[in-house]
DNA sequence: AGGAAAGCTGTAAACGCTTGCACTTAGAGC
DNA sequence: GCTCTAAGTGCAAGCGTTTACAGCTTTCCT
C-alpha cells in the first residue's frame, strides 16, 4: 500500500473550506450550506476523493464492519443463514469480515480474538457453542453479539432459531402415526446445545411418553459418509423411521439404503431437519424441517444493527416458524 | 465501540519503556534485550493487552485483510473455492471481508470500492468478468487481484484456473466415443469469460472438427429450475449428450429427465463440468470434469500473498490439473 | 586501549479522519 | 437598534499505532 492519492485534506484545500466541513459533508450532517456541500461535492467528484475507512474507523470508532463466525464455508446450512446475513448488511451498509472455525490451525477464540482486534462493531455467532474464552471476549469489549441458527446455555447473547424442541417433536408424531416403531434421532455434534439440549431431550421425552422402547441416538454423524457408514448400523438396530440434523447425513443415508436395494420410505423413513438444497434435489427428495435460513439470518443481522445502534431490542430471543414439509422420503404425501 | 480499556501506552507506562519498544514486541521486531521483551510481554499478559488493528493498519498502511468478491455464497463452486482462500489466508494471517455481488442493491464497482476504502491489502475476484470501472478502481489504488476459477480478457489480472478448452474437448471426446451424435453445452452466463471465450469456442470448434452437424449451445442456464425446464427442449433438439457446467443446472436435467421417465445415461449422457458435492450425490451420480477448487483458491491466495508482499511472482496465469471423472451418467464406466 | 560496529531504546512526527468547542454571521423578535 | 438564537464554519485535539532518526551502550577487533 502506497501512499493515499487524495485525502480529504487536498478537498479541503481545494474547495477552500476546513476538513471538518469536508467530514461533514462526507457524512450526511446537514449542518452545512448548500453552496458550501455542492461546491465540496464537486471537489470529491473531480479529485476521485474516497474516504480511507481506516482512518475514518480509528477517528469514529465505528469500523462498520461486523464479523461472521462460521464452522464451514461448503455447509449449504450455514452458506443459506449468511446469504440472508450479507443481505441486510449490505442495506445498512456494513462490510462483512467472515472466519471459519473448524478443523483450524488456530485455536478458536485466537480467531474470535482477531477478530475483535480488528474492532468489528457487532458479531454472529453460527457455531455450535461459545467457547469461554470467547463469550469472556465479548463481553469485556462489550461488542454485542447474536447467535443465528444455534444457541448458548447461557442466556447472555441473543439469538435467532426455531424450536427445535417442538419441530422435532412434529416430525416424530409424523414418523410414528406413519406406523414407524423404531424411531431414531441421528446428529452431528452432540456437544452442540441445539443437540445436548433441546433435540435430544425432545426426542427421548418423546421416546418414552409414547413407550417406543429404547432411544436411539447416533451421535457425531457430520458428512456423507458417516451418513452413508452408519445406515447398516440403522439397520441391525431395526429403525424404521428417522430424524437427520444435517442434510447431507441424510443423503449419505439415503443413498446408502438405494445402494444397498433398501426401498424409502417404505422400509426406512427419513426427516432430514435443515432443509438446504441438498435436501430438495436428491431422489426420492427428503421430507424435512423447513427452517428459514436466510430468514434466521436477515433477523439476525437486523437485530445486530440496533444493538450495535444501542437502540431498543424488544426481544432478544427470536423463534421463526419453520414448516414440516412432506416429501418422498415418508409415507402419506 | 467505547474507549479501548488498554492501550500500547498503558503498556508502556507499567513496562518502563516506551511505545517504540512495546510496539517492537509486538511486531516481533528483534531489535529488543531479551529482558525487556520478558518484561514488557509479561505486562501485556497481565493487562490483556490487545493491539488495535485499526490503529496498526493506518499507521503501517497494511491491513492484513484481503477482499473476497463472489457471486454468490449459497453455490457451492465458490464455497470450495473459498474455503481453500481461506485456509491459507489463516496461514498468513489475513482476514477475509467478503462481498457477494448478485442481485444486489448496488452496483458492483459500487461494491469494490467500499471495499477499497477499507483499504484491503488484495483481493480475490471470483466473478464471471471485471467490470471496466472496477478494473480501473484496482489500478489507481495499486491493489493486487487474483482471479479464481475466473478469467479476464485483458490479460492485466493474475489468474488460477484450469485450461477449460482442453478440458471441455475431452469431455465432448468422450461424449462423442460412446456414440452419441448430437451434443450440446448448456452454459450460465454466456457473457463470462470462460464461457465467451474458452468454452463455447471449444465446443463449437469440437463440433465443426467433427462434422457433428449444427452446434447447439443453451445459455442462460443457471439454476435448479432453469435446467429442470430446459430438458424438454432438450428432447426436442435430440440432443443424446450435453457438458452442463453448473452442477444445480446439471441436476436439474437429470431430475427432470428422470421424472419424465427417461433413462440416463441411455437417453442422455450428462457431464458436469464443476465437481462440487452435489455431483456426487445424486443418482445417477454424474461424470465431471474435476476442478481441483480447494486448491484452486488456495494457490490464488498464496500468489496473493506474494503480490502483497512485492515478491517475485514467476507465473500469473496458472493452470492446474483437472480430471475427468467417469460416474453414471456417461456410458462405459 | 581505541575506534568502529552493532545492539538497544526513546522521541516525536506521521497516518487520515472525527468531533467538541468556539467563533462568526444573519435573521428574528421586540 | 439591540439582543438572542441558530446555522454554518474552522480550530485543534484526539483516535492508537508505526517508524525514521538519533542517541546511548555494549561488544568486537586489531
Amino acid at each position: 500500500m502506497h501512499k493515499q492519492e487524495v485525502t480529504i485534506y487536498d478537498v479541503a484545500r481545494e474547495a477552500k473550506v476546513s476538513m471538518a466541513t469536508v467530514s461533514r459533508v462526507v457524512n450526511g450532517n446537514n449542518n452545512v450550506r448548500k453552496e458550501t456541500r455542492d461546491r465540496v461535492l464537486e471537489v470529491i467528484k473531480r479529485l476521485h476523493y474516497q474516504p480511507n475507512a481506516v482512518a475514518q474507523g480509528l477517528a469514529s470508532k465505528r469500523t462498520t464492519t461486523v464479523g461472521l463466525i462460521v464452522p464451514d464455508l461448503t455447509n449449504l446450512y450455514f452458506a443459506e443463514l449468511s446469504k440472508g446475513i450479507d443481505d441486510i448488511a449490505l442495506l445498512y451498509k456494513y462490510n462483512i469480515i467472515i472466519t471459519s472455525i473448524e478443523n483450524r490451525l488456530m485455536k478458536e477464540d485466537q480467531v474470535i480474538q482477531s477478530l475483535l482486534n480488528k474492532q468489528v462493531d457487532g458479531v454472529i455467532y453460527m457455531s455450535n457453542r461459545l467457547p469461554n474464552e470467547a463469550a469472556e471476549a465479548f463481553k469485556r469489549t462489550n461488542t454485542p453479539v447474536v447467535l443465528a441458527g444455534t444457541k448458548d446455555n447461557r442466556d447472555e447473547f441473543a439469538s435467532v432459531t426455531i424450536d427445535y424442541k417442538k419441530a422435532d417433536t412434529e416430525a416424530l408424531n409424523l414418523l410414528m402415526h406413519d406406523g414407524k416403531k423404531n424411531l431414531a434421532l441421528v446428529v452431528g455434534d452432540e456437544d452442540a446445545v441445539v443437540n445436548g439440549e433441546n433435540r435430544i431431550p425432545a426426542y427421548k421425552d418423546f421416546i418414552k411418553e409414547n413407550n417406543l422402547g429404547e432411544p436411539h441416538v447416533y451421535t457425531g454423524v457430520k458428512d456423507y459418509s458417516d451418513g452413508y457408514n452408519l445406515y447398516p448400523q440403522l439397520v441391525k438396530d431395526g429403525i424404521d423411521g428417522v430424524i437427520v440434523t444435517r442434510d447431507i447425513s441424510s443423503v449419505g443415508i439415503l443413498n446408502s439404503a438405494m445402494d444397498a436395494g433398501r426401498k424409502i420410505p417404505e422400509d426406512l423413513e427419513i426427516v432430514t431437519a435443515s432443509a438446504t438444497q441438498l435436501a430438495s434435489v436428491v431422489r426420492p427428495a427428503l421430507t424435512t424441517i423447513k427452517q428459514p435460513l436466510y430468514d434466521m439470518g436477515a433477523v439476525a443481522m437486523r437485530m445486530l444493527t440496533k444493538l450495535m445502534n444501542n437502540e431498543e431490542v424488544d426481544e432478544t430471543h427470536i423463534e421463526l416458524p419453520y414448516e414440516l414439509v412432506k416429501k418422498q422420503s415418508t409415507l402419506n404425501q
